[in-house]
RNA sequence: GGCGACAUAGCCAAGUGGUAAGGCAGAGCUCUGCAAAAGCUCCAUCCCCAGUUCGAAUCUGGGUGUCGCCUCCA
């Protein structure tokens, strides 16, 4: 099957053709580090690094653009409250996505754009603008004119004279039409401003994304995307911008949003302030079990979020690697495997259904024919797609049990019954093994149940391997 | 107030006309000194009502509920 994904702007599903052969050119709104990173973000990045893998699978040449937007009027305000730069804050909350992104195995963009090393084709097109009388300037700023683009709301499906009678809509005096937007604001006394034709001021949001697309992928390109909260007015603005300028539109052909990730039922928001930092949660949680959970839902679909949740992923997680560990080189029957093949990559075709696919991994796995090399390659390919092959991220919890008191609470636990005097951790847990081991070969279960008592207070859990040795692993 | 999405087992979730994938949790059994893993078995008729159809979770109409957008937001 080929690929066909879901178009926001025609509301179907639609077979995927790039506008150049082989060359799928695509452009996603990124991050405004105006605060730390959440969860939610990681599903929307985490959905695009799958559906870029997924498209390189398929053999196209893909330049993924994300922008960062490094400038903005929350980090202004803060800056003003706490007395740190507004790039520093910005700089700050960056790293920290970066890092987050690194861990959770999010390959970064081909490009990666900031809005303020862009002032000059951002300039370029608001001067466009003003030239063909799309926009005006007021004593605060220059605005985009909503009544010059008839197809204003083709995107997200809402009707102008609506949102006008909208009670929602706040009045402001400056400008013409409540739906005109900024394009340049002009900067009050102590606000940082680039020069520019109509006033020192900075870039407004949409702006920038109209104009680093046009200047790093050229217009139109293939695949337009962010969460669903950017589908208005964002992304209907940035269609209005640059449409109004081009010959020949549309800006891109195929709009994909991803779906919000919600907390307690509710959306995480910068402004509810309803969240964990991300990099809080991946110092508890195994980053594949949490590609895991989000890729087990539509990528469409609302999500709401538990602790739980990350649980079960955790367990999943846990049985697809070792299943994948025993596929072995036994001969399996390729014709089944052949099927579950077919069965993974429809999914994945159809709107990049993951959640259907990792079904057929699931099933396949538990299926007694599916092995041998060949199952190996299908599941280094399926595992890759995914992003949850290997380990990509220390595990935290591992690093926090091992301090230098571990030895000695390990010694407490077991009273006199091993001496552990200078050991390192390893070392202390090799020992207890071994004491374990003689226990058993001498037939004295009581003391080598005891021996693994202990060894689980500090949550050290043993197993007895076929083979007569046993390893030991963390029980988070 | 306007627009839109969603509603499948204890939890998560795929499936959009042909008789309910998968995961987590749970129960029983096999194996096992114990424990874990592994294997086998069991566990839903798809929010409600009406309609279309030989046949509907899937289509239509009407309810109810949840959430989102309309304001910075992935």
């Amino acid at each position: 099957m080929s690929l066909k994904l879901y178009n926001t702007r025609t509301r179907t599903v639609e077979p995927f053709t790039p506008l150049e052969s082989n060359h799928v050119r695509m452009y996603v709104c990124g991050l405004t580090p105006s605060a730390e990173a959440h969860l939610g973000h990681a599903r929307s990045f985490l959905f695009f690094d799958v559906l870029r893998r997924y498209l390189q699978h398929l053999g196209y040449r893909v330049t993924y653009v994300r922008n960062v937007t490094d400038i903005d009027d929350r980090s202004i305000a803060r800056a003003r409250e706490t007395g740190e730069s507004y790039s520093a804050i910005m700089r700050r909350h960056y790293d920290s996505f970066a890092a987050s992104m690194r861990r959770l195995g999010v390959d970064p963009p081909d490009v990666e754009p900031r809005a303020t090393a862009y002032i000059e084709p951002i300039v370029e097109m608001v001067d466009e603008l003003v030239a063909r009388d799309f926009a005006y300037t007021t004593d605060d700023g220059v605005y985009f004119t909503v009544k010059k683009f008839p197809r204003y709301g083709a995107l997200s499906h809402r009707n102008v004279d609506e949102l006008l009678a909208g009670a929602r809509i706040a009045v402001d005096e400056h400008k013409h039409d409540a739906l005109d937007f900024a394009l340049w604001k002009f900067a009050k006394p102590g606000e940082p401003a680039w020069e520019s034709p109509w006033g020192a001021g900075r870039p407004g949001w949409h702006i920038e994304c109209s104009a680093m697309a046009r200047a790093i992928l050229g217009e139109p390109f293939d695949i337009h995307g962010g969460g669903f909260d950017l589908v208005f007015p964002h992304h209907e603005n940035e269609i209005a911008q640059s449409e109004s300028l081009m010959p020949a539109p549309p800006m891109a052909n195929v709009w994909m949003h991803g779906g919000l990730l919600m907390f307690d039922g509710k959306k995480m928001s910068k402004s509810l302030g309803n969240f964990e930092p991300l990099s809080a949660l991946l110092d508890r949680h195994d980053p594949r079990a949490i590609r895991l959970l989000f890729l087990g839902t539509g990528y469409r679909k609302p999500m709401n979020f538990t602790e739980d949740s990350i649980t079960g992923a955790t367990a999943a997680l846990d049985r697809l690697r070792r299943a994948y560990e025993k596929l072995g080189a036994d001969a399996g029957d390729p014709a089944v495997l052949t099927a579950y093949e077919g069965r993974f990559f429809d999914a994945l075709s159809d709107d990049l259904n993951t959640a259907g696919a990792l079904g057929v991994l699931f099933e396949a796995v538990a299926d007694p024919r599916v092995r041998g090399p060949q199952a190996v390659a299908f599941f280094d390919t399926a595992q890759h797609l995914f992003g949850i092959a290997g380990a990509f991220a220390p595990a935290a919890p591992a690093l926090r049990i091992f301090d230098d008191a571990f030895v000695a609470r390990l010694a407490a636990a077991l009273g006199d019954a091993v001496h552990l005097n200078g050991h390192t951790p390893e070392a202390a847990i090799a020992t207890v093994i071994e004491a374990r081991n003689a226990a058993r070969a001498g037939r004295d279960f009581a003391r080598a149940d005891r021996l693994r008592k202990a060894l689980a207070e500090l949550r050290i859990v043993l197993t007895d391997n076929k083979d007569g040795t046993t390893s030991w692993t963390f029980e988070e």
